[in-house]
DNA sequence: CGCTGACTTGAATTCGCTCAACGCGTGTGG
DNA sequence: CCACACGCGTTGAGCGAATTCAAGTCAGCG
């Protein structure tokens, strides 16, 4: 029977051949686990701009992102957007054994991601040590970088959390490809729009803009087209990221 | 034989009767359980001022907090401190499965906590699908509580980050006690001096004062003296926290 | 071609920071 | 006991970075 456009189940192969067989929470489980994420775990498709999770919402979902950047987010009283985290390859999303989820999901670029049914994945994950093991390492280090981000949230300029913001996504994105080849120009596209990249780093448009435009002219970073981005001088962008 | 002043092995009867026994990761356990983490575990006595754990020394330590409120921190280059998050009774500190510390730990009152070996933790917790639980629990609402404060470190100013300080502050501490009657007067010791409450919001002193003398202006609040506050107008300081 | 939305740029404003002075309580030594 | 220093907090003045408000530019698209 098939199955919604955007959901396959998942095969024996498709972790087999994932991507991210070896550095998502999947790593070093045993065979045994493997296909019992695998028998409860689905694939699915995002579109850009396609929202996964909804704040707020009965946490049905978890799910590992394969591919693409996602954004969590949360919203102030009046209206504004505060992006708490992106979300990248081999990156866990939801809030297991949680009764709501604390924060939106949405996908700024295409992506794909293995999406399980919360219930099922609290029963594995319980009865897996091996599983809940790595659910709770990746939470720590999601902890800590979270924690890192407060420091650049509540004590940096303008300046300095777009460096650190470039700089960041430069070392992510890598890890997602093959290394980076040092000396090597350092171009991407920004999955980001300026308001998003704004929502991030806790500023209003018109100041990323404007620090964009500062770097650019400095000669630090390129900006050949409005969403693309290349560290032209890297060390000198560590220097000002502090 | 003696050991040092401030340490105590755990007796059985010190988790039987642990203020925190049905509150922190301990509790849910099994008796086995307890048992071991009893056999591992020391109490401590901080005393105001002192530290636990340097940020970026390797992970020795981690530790329940049984009485009294620490904070962790972390610091810029340039020497600014940013506060990461305070610690309350039942919260859990330190870094475990990990090989450095993250955040220097400092008490801030006269504390209690019961202190592992990281080692011996890691042992234990492996081993105990349960204990592992819970600390994922806990680890998965401390990155919930921390992403919130993102918000208020990127979105809001001075006036609702005070507002929602002495509010969290104010549940945080009655839930260590008995619960609040509704009505009675909100007062309490502050564990925190201006500095501190500035690095926690991270805004300067001077800006942490005018905002205190502005809400008893109002008559928001009342400060007895340079290190207590009482809530007098609950529902308008929610107001002001937006 | 003109419309639309995203981005940039400029000018004015404001909020919080810096710098500086002062007040107050506490401890210390003469 | 007083004088004084010291730490901590408050208050004021001026400044500056980032925001707000307001135009303008640009790219993509019907």
């Amino acid at each position: 029977m098939q199955r919604r456009v955007y959901e396959d189940s998942v095969s024996t192969s498709y972790c087999d051949t994932c991507a991210i067989r070896n550095r998502a929470i999947c790593a070093g489980l045993q065979d045994d686990e493997i296909s019992l994420l695998n028998a409860i775990g689905r694939r699915r498709h995002l579109k850009a701009g396609e929202r996964l999770l909804w704040e707020g919402d009965e946490a049905v979902l978890v799910a590992n992102v394969i591919e693409g950047v996602l954004k969590l987010s949360t919203q102030t009283v009046d209206g504004k957007e505060q992006i708490l985290g992106l979300a990248y390859a081999s990156d866990f999303l939801g809030r297991p054994f949680g009764k709501t989820t604390p924060y939106g999901v949405e996908a700024l670029t295409d992506a794909h991601v293995c999406i399980f049914q919360r219930a099922d994945f609290d029963r594995v994950a319980r009865e897996h040590p091996g599983l809940q093991h790595k659910l709770l390492e990746r939470t720590l280090s999601e902890l800590d970088r979270t924690r890192r981000w407060m420091l650049l949230l509540g004590r940096m300029n303008a300046e300095q959390k777009l460096a650190n913001f470039l700089l960041e996504m430069s070392v992510r994105r890598a890890n997602v490809g093959c290394a980076d080849v040092p000396g090597e120009a350092d171009v991407w596209a920004l999955p980001l729009s300026r308001q998003q990249i704004a929502d991030v780093l806790g500023l209003t448009i018109e100041t990323v803009s404007r620090q964009f435009t500062k770097m650019k002219k400095d000669g630090l970073i390129d900006l050949p087209s409005r969403r693309e981005v290349a560290i032209l001088e890297h060390a000198k962008l560590e220097d000002l990221a502090a």
